[in-house]
DNA sequence: AGTGCAAATGTCAACGCTGTCATCATGCTC
DNA sequence: GAGCATGATGACAGCGTTGACATTTGCACT
């Protein structure tokens, strides 16, 4: 990395390392009291015309900017900031989510800010705590501790929570979660129609709502056919890229191979994908999440809107901002299967 | 999308609409001044043990939590939250640097505030403008205006402003960007080494500084091996992927298409693989950004980390934070070639 | 008992803003 | 010309917190 100095300007230097204006510091100049310059800058009350222009002229010759940080202490410590507590920042799956939510916050002058946990259980509370501490408007989250319980008190203040991805545990809250259930239970269908039954599942471990549903989708659909006993296909290691391509070839070493894999998650399609190559023609495969370009690697998937997830989320803060004691909520997103290629292998039925 | 009420319990009925507690209400509870109250919560200054308890205690019973907004206006407004000021949330570029940002701001117990401007030059002002009446501490930014002249006054505030992936105009800033201008060089040159005369180049118009830096980058490698000329083979419609998809279409129709084909950002990728197909043994091909699965999909791109790019932008902020007074600065991130098969097809010299 | 000193606690004001209420000038009505 | 509505402005307090400073308490030491 090179690193250039440019040389600074006489522009560059700072000078008088002067204040900030206040609204005392504005009036001072016009010759008004503090309070009717307030009353140009909110443009509440009657102000004279002359008042007015020589207030805004002398607010920005100081180049007064009104300070929030007082004004919302001023109104009960209300702000217009709601925090997204999210675990893993580098999974693209969460910025689409979050996209979706800045978007629909910003209609609305609200602005969002974004914690991460690191996927770190224990820090959870603590991140929550910090962000309570600057009165952020509402909560949303990816819950990711075991008990959410802590926050029933905030609640009661009437600080919105809701909860994205996965519900919240011991806690009342709004939910926006995903059809996961369904949405699995499609995608594995479509392979026990084209004649699979041996089918690998290849995902994280089931401790998380969204594992664990789609984990009961698989085992269910295969049930609808027959297959009782799903164990010796299921591989749910902690499925990063890495040890996902491990149980590919994993299962593809048994004597008796599956026809077929199914991803529970992105990370786990990806390393499936690398574990398999190309070979679609040999080994069915469909992913649950979409990812970019798995339209022109022609990979079927199980997909969804994540912007969409964010948006309802966002919209539930809203309206619970406005009916804080209405009864807990839980939206749920439509998943549909993609069929693209990778799925469609058909296989003859056994015996 | 099905929609669930669940009844409200016992639990969910929020009773007294309670207040929020405030070092008053503890003091009053514990039979201690605010002004103790204060002290046990900073853990500043002497206080007796079995008050600190009989204070703790009572900060439990009310749900206390500090007002960090009261806090930073006594502190002559001083927050910890930096904002991150994004053209557009959903492209996955940005996500990445966001997040290096946020785990390194973390690490300084600063938050971020992300806000997008929807790349809408006529609205960063504006954004801007929100983000610093919540008097954020520094101000990050992808500059999107034509003149960001506006931040001046703020930047002799003492308010680090850094900007990311293109440097300000009209104004003084530290930023941090990539090597556009080499990377595509490297790119290009790898390409005329393989014989390839006749390359396309497939991007955004060239007024955004990346893509004018990548443009010359490109002009250059040719220019070195006698090809003067370019404008032929440059595509620079508005590149996302369709845009892009028809340049590639319109390229290949000429009577004398190009051998190889070069695009200039991740979105313009898509769209000329798109277009392509898989076909990398008919035309050579290489984008600028890399994404995922361009590793299994054998895409050859121009490679860096886009997170370096926010971990190496938060730096600049927090050393700012420390030394107001210093020259401006410009970090570059280094990019390289990553060679996965799609450029490396080699033809024989023309003439 | 008197002095000195540190620990423990409290009082007060101010950070910047705005809602409430008060004041004052103006112009109109009857 | 007294009475009154209206418009324009200001004084003041307080949102929750904490630094500066003041006061009180306890205890060791002479």
């Amino acid at each position: 990395m090179t690193e250039t100095e440019t040389e600074a300007s006489a522009l560059a230097a700072p000078g008088t390392p002067q204040a900030r204006a206040t609204l005392a510091d504005v009036g001072r100049l016009a010759g008004v009291s503090p309070k009717t310059v307030s009353r140009v800058i909110l443009g509440s009350g009657n102000v004279a015309e002359g008042t007015r222009e020589r207030v805004l002229s002398a607010a920005r010759t100081l180049r007064f900017r009104p300070n929030h940080l007082a004004r919302n202490l001023r109104h009960g410590s209300v702000t217009n900031t709601v925090a997204f507590v999210i675990g893993d920042l580098t999974n693209p799956f969460y910025f689409l989510v979050a996209a979706g939510i800045e978007r629909e916050l910003a209609k609305h002058g609200l602005m969002m800010i974004l914690a991460s946990t690191d996927d770190d259980p224990a820090s959870e509370e603590r991140v929550v705590e910090t962000l309570l501490k600057q009165r952020v408007r509402a909560l949303l989250m990816v819950p990711i501790a075991a008990d959410q319980s802590y926050l029933e008190g905030e609640r009661q203040l009437g600080t919105p929570v809701v909860c994205i991805d996965r519900p919240a545990r011991n806690l009342i809250a709004d939910s926006v979660v995903l059809e996961n259930f369904t949405g699995m239970q499609k995608a594995v269908r479509s392979l026990t129609r084209a004649g699979h039954r041996k089918i690998g599942f290849v995902c994280s471990p089931a401790e998380l709502y969204t594992h664990q549903q789609r984990l009961l989708g698989y085992r269910q659909a295969l049930l609808e056919v027959g297959v009782t006993d799903t164990s010796r296909w299921e591989r749910l290691e902690d499925a990063d890229g890495p040890s996902a391509e491990e149980s590919v070839r994993d299962l593809l070493a048994l004597e008796d191979p599956p026809t077929a894999i199914i991803a529970g998650n992105n990370r786990a399609s990806s390393g499936v994908i690398h574990a398999l190559g190309n070979r679609f023609d040999k080994v069915a495969f469909v992913g649950f999440d979409d990812f970019e370009l798995a339209d022109s690697a022609g990979i079927s998937v199980v997909a969804y809107d994540p912007a969409e997830l964010g948006r309802q989320a966002a919209r539930l803060v809203l309206s619970r901002l406005n009916d804080p004691i209405g009864p807990p909520r839980q939206i749920e997103i439509p998943t549909s299967l993609i069929s693209r290629g990778s799925g469609e292998l058909t296989v003859t039925l056994p015996q």
